[in-house]
DNA sequence: AAGTGGTCTAGACCACAAG
DNA sequence: TTGTGGTCTAGACCACTTG
């Protein structure tokens, strides 16, 4: 990791424990430096980043006043792994694959950057559900491309998609593209969620893409209405 | 604006413009440097908001290349006013103020970090509805702290709240913490609404804070199922 | 080897807040 | 006036991609 990265991780975990309490002020610029034996520069990147992902404001002529934060969010919003998330809210969960089949034919439009001279690509399905706390909670459908993981093993999917993808494959997860719909309950939603007819269920549909900007993953993912929570930090866009 | 943000500004609107299309190469850092009469860090920090923002994806070695990047978002997501948002999408909408009422007193616990002494504040209450093309499809209510803004106009209300707060007090709006979740529709839902019982609304609740990280705005949005929508663009944290 | 982005530095000058 | 953050520079060295 880099200087700044370092630092950032530092004021986070100091923060998150409270040793810079809410209400109250970081040390200045002039003062990171010289805790930390590092050019300004650096020092104000790990600032920005704090205060992109809502831990700090900066206020000019005062300081970097520590903010309250979001909690972790479940299960969607910025990229995390279902396995890296559970980890850290300290829940017990399952994972059930009801469904794993290769070889399988995906409309392109799923990615949005492929090129229209083709109009289906081959990938691998996964289908799962999460179940938190002895609850079934959320469907998870996953379409690999079988041009960048040609032969995925179930064990992956059993364990967890993105560890496969990092740290065996090495592939480098960049970005995702996600929309948020409600939408009524289909038959599989019923069956393996256990809903009633008539309900809803909140639909996470994103598409994954590595660090050369190529798209390999879509994802269908879909929760109970009444567990569904999405939490979000969003700075306004100076005009 | 500054330097930084010229420069991502004339880049990101030939983005838009394909000037540089989807797929190809942004100019490199030291032509960036030429073209515009600047330093590397500067055209750098315009560059690593574009990447920010889901429009391009550096690549060590090889470029900038320009990558698909999300459309307009309706009508969550950032903090853009809905009248900011209703002249991007271009649409027809009415803002029908159907409840206005000062003095109201609000539980402290909206606003997170006001302190623990307070149980309640005095806030003025909006309630509005958002009609687009002829469809009542959002509810939004408005809890505006006395001690910000001690007498907030009507008319503000059926125009624009943030045009309000910014162009005529010069507050400055910083930022925002969102929660979205699916709830039943309630009464007063399904008559501003004209939903049917067992219909499931999304709920969007923020709370909006100052520059000064003075959080000053609680609002709850309440959305038709089959209208909402929130499109997200997230980069995977390096571990 | 040449060109690209990634990191870091030391210093300058400015704008704002507080005393 | 002093201390804070905001912006910008010119240059250094490194890591990666391509030929």
């Amino acid at each position: 990791m880099n200087k700044a990265a370092l630092i950032y991780d530092d004021l986070m975990q100091k923060i998150d424990r409270d040793v810079y309490k809410p209400g109250t002020y970081l040390p200045s610029e002039h003062q990171l430096c010289q805790l930390y034996g590092i050019s300004r520069e650096t020092g104000r990147k790990a600032l920005a980043e704090l205060a992109e992902n809502g831990y700090i404001q900066k206020i000019r002529g005062k300081g970097s006043i520590v903010i309250e934060h979001r909690q972790y969010e479940f299960p969607v919003s910025g990229i995390v792994s279902y396995k890296e998330l559970a980890e850290k809210m300290n829940v017990t969960t399952e994972n059930v694959v009801y469904g794993f089949e290769e070889h399988v034919s995906l409309p392109v439009q799923m990615f949005t950057s492929l090129g229209v001279e083709m109009t289906t690509a081959p990938v691998t399905a996964v289908k799962r559900v999460r179940v938190i706390d002895g609850e079934p909670d959320i469907i998870d459908k996953d379409y690999i491309l079988t041009s960048i993981v040609p032969k995925l093993p179930k064990a992956a999917a059993e364990d967890s998609l993105y560890a496969y993808f990092e740290d065996v494959l090495g592939l480098e997860i960049a970005y995702a593209t996600k929309e948020i719909t409600m939408e009524p309950a289909n038959d599989e939603d019923r069956e393996q969620l256990q809903l009633d007819p008539g309900a809803y269920v909140a639909v996470v549909r994103s598409v994954t893409s590595l660090a050369d900007a190529t798209p390999f993953q879509f994802t269908e993912s879909r929760h109970r209405a009444d567990k569904f929570r999405f939490r979000d930090f969003a700075r306004r866009t100076k005009k």
